[in-house]
Parts: structure tokens; C-alpha cells; sequence
RNA sequence: GGUGUCAUAGCUCAGUUGGUAGAGCAAAGGACUGAAAAGCCUUGUGUCCCCGGUUCGAUUCCUGGUGACACCA
């Protein structure tokens, strides 16, 4: 049977530099499994892996979408379906490496199948939002889905907005599509967690933003100010710089705040990984037992 | 050495006319299936510097320490 291993893990706790070595020792190439390393352009401020790695080891979907691109997790999961499906012709085992949850979740176990949203739709439905506020939405949300309605938190506009769109678009409430079934996949996945002491991976985030900034975070963000109301520039390293170059905050408190919400984002990715046990965790350093651990998954699955 | 001011949460500070205390920041926790590095929700940590005194009761008032800062020598 084929392997997909995942390697996952809250960000700054290592994964680039482990999945090279795991790659090399699987021969697989590594599929990016980052939503904001999709984009090109967001070298620095997402720590893409450096032409260098790229070079060590081919890289999948790393920098191949443009920052005005419409994406998400299901066009993500038809992706990596697509791609693992070509590769698996040629290689047993696969690396796919990044800490974006629902991305992994979506390759893993799929995601349910909704109807993709119109542009006119889209554009009708936040101009909405922008000219008569979220309640409004919400109580046509009430009638149109009243069992979603039950349950969405209503102050979520992401989630309130979704919603009705999906109901406008199809003609049916929303919950009808969320089935919540795990799809079955012809592969086996190995899921390798990567996580560190807190103190640690807080040392290790706080250090890489500061490094982030000498190696000309600004710069890159400046060249960056035409997209700037793209979502893929509503990301942590880049709305905050957005706000020095306004004039908004000194260029020392935005850094505090990069440093700040990468820590709250790392948090947030442990409190969603948490409740997967398929995931062996592992220490970054503990590479001969994570090594170990792999082969011995593959190994098995060869045996049955 | 003298005088004065200050000492309260991890940090910066507020406050209690005497009834053991609260803001901001930092922090902790949670839910989340189509924009997810987004968006959303919850939480308050304490020898109120130390020893005594007055008092039914002291973090608050008083004596004395200790430390920090300022000014004067």
C-alpha cells in the first residue's frame, strides 16, 4: 500500500528543515501543506523553504498561486488528490509537510462537498454586509437555514457570510451539505506531529520574527502594498507592517505584535492537532526515532 | 551621611475616607468542514516589601527595618 506522511506541528517548531531530511530518506519529494506558502511573493514573512531547499528537494505547491487567487482547503484537497495520484505512479511513499489544520484535514480526510460560490454572489452578498451589517444576514440565515442558525456562532461574519452564501447559491439550507463524512483514502496516512516545550517554541518564534525583519520583512511588505486587500495579506507579519507603513503603529510595536500573534497562532494550531490521535508526536531533535517510526508504519502496511 | 518620594499581578500602574483589591499589556484555555497564518468565544493570576504597634479588623494609619529613585551634603 502507498504512504502519504504528514508531517504537521505548530509553526516555527521545525518542520522545513526535517521534512528535507525526511524526503531525502524517502525519496519523495515534499507537497507544501502551507496555505500562505501557496502564494508567491510571501518568501520571507510565511518562511518559505529557500531556493537552496527547493533545490536539495522538488517542492510542491510553494509559491505557485498569485496573491489575488481565490483558494481554499477544498481546491486544496482536488490538488493534493491529483497530485499524490501522478506521484504514487512513480514513488511508494509520499511527504506532505505544513501546519495549516483544515488543509491537512481536507487531504486527509476530506472535506464535504459544497457548491462553490458565484463571483456575483460573492460580491452581492459583502456589499450586503458592508452596507446593512451582519444582523440583517443573520436573520435571513434563520429562515433559510434555521438548523445551522441554531448553532453558528452569530458573531462570526466568516461563518454567518459562508453560510448564506452556500443557501443563496444552492437553493438549500447549508447543513444539508455538512455531512461530516470521512472519505476513504487509497493511501495510508502517517501522521508525524512535531511540538516542543513552550518555552521553547516561543524562544524559537520570537527569534525568527527578529531574523524575519533583517532579512528585509519590510522591504517585502512594501512591494506588496498594491495586494494589500488581498486575503492572502491578511496574515500574521503582514497586517501588522501594514499598519507602520500608515503610520499607525511604530515599526517596534508592530514587530511585538508579529511576535505576539505568531505565538497565538502556534497555540491555536496545538489546540486543533490536539484532537487527532492519529498523530505520533514527536521532538524535532528525536530524528532516528521519528526515522524509526516511520519505517516501521510502512513496513506494516507492506505486510497486510 | 541627611531629607523626601515610592514599594500592590509576570510588566506598567490604579485603588481601598481601615472590612484582604482591578485596569492595560503579557499570559492561559476553548470551539471551528470551502477566505483558516482568517474570523470568533472564555478566563484573572496576588504573603498588597518585612518585623512590630493601634484596632473587633491593617494592604490602607503609626514606629522601625530593607530596597529603589530624587535632591542636599
Amino acid at each position: 500500500m502507498k504512504s502519504l506522511v504528514v508531517l504537521l506541528g505548530p509553526t516555527a517548531v521545525g518542520k522545513t528543515d526535517l521534512s528535507l531530511s525526511l524526503a531525502e530518506m524517502l525519496g519523495s519529494p515534499i507537497i507544501n501543506c502551507d496555505s500562505r506558502q501557496l502564494f508567491a511573493d510571501l518568501r520571507i514573512g510565511t518562511a518559505s523553504p529557500t531556493p537552496e531547499q527547493m533545490q536539495r528537494v522538488k517542492h510542491y505547491f510553494v509559491g505557485t498561486l498569485k496573491l489575488d487567487d481565490y483558494y481554499n482547503a477544498a481546491q486544496y484537497e482536488a490538488d493534493v488528490l491529483q497530485l499524490t495520484h501522478e506521484l504514487f505512479q512513480t514513488h511508494d511513499t509520499l511527504l506532505m509537510s505544513g501546519g495549516s489544520m483544515m488543509y491537512i484535514d481536507a487531504v486527509c480526510r476530506g472535506i464535504d462537498d459544497i457548491p462553490t460560490i458565484s463571483e456575483e454572489i460573492r460580491t452581492a452578498v459583502k456589499e450586503r454586509l458592508a452596507t446593512e451589517g451582519l444582523e440583517p444576514l443573520a436573520e435571513e440565515l434563520r429562515t433559510l437555514d434555521p438548523a445551522y442558525y441554531d448553532i453558528v456562532d452569530k458573531k462570526n461574519v466568516r461563518r454567518v457570510v459562508h453560510a448564506l452564501e452556500v443557501c443563496l447559491m444552492s437553493g438549500r439550507p447549508y447543513s444539508e451539505f455538512r455531512t461530516n463524512t470521512h472519505k476513504e483514502r487509497p493511501f495510508q496516512i502517517i501522521k508525524i506531529g512535531l511540538n516542543r516545550p513552550r518555552e521553547e517554541l516561543f524562544a524559537r518564534i520570537n527569534a525568527r520574527v527578529d531574523q524575519m525583519m533583517n532579512d528585509g520583512l519590510m522591504d517585502e511588505v512594501q512591494n506588496l502594498i498594491p495586494f494589500r486587500h488581498c486575503n492572502a495579506l491578511n496574515t500574521v507579519g503582514y497586517k501588522e507592517l501594514f499598519r507602520v507603513i500608515d503610520g499607525e503603529w511604530p515599526l517596534e510595536m508592530a514587530v511585538e505584535r508579529i511576535k505576539k500573534n505568531t505565538r497565538v497562532y502556534a497555540k491555536k494550531q496545538l489546540t486543533w492537532f490536539q484532537h487527532d490521535e492519529q498523530i505520533a508526536w514527536f521532538h524535532p531533535d528525536d530524528i532516528s526515532q521519528i526515522k524509526e517510526h516511520i519505517n516501521r508504519k510502512i513496513h506494516e502496511s507492506i505486510l497486510e
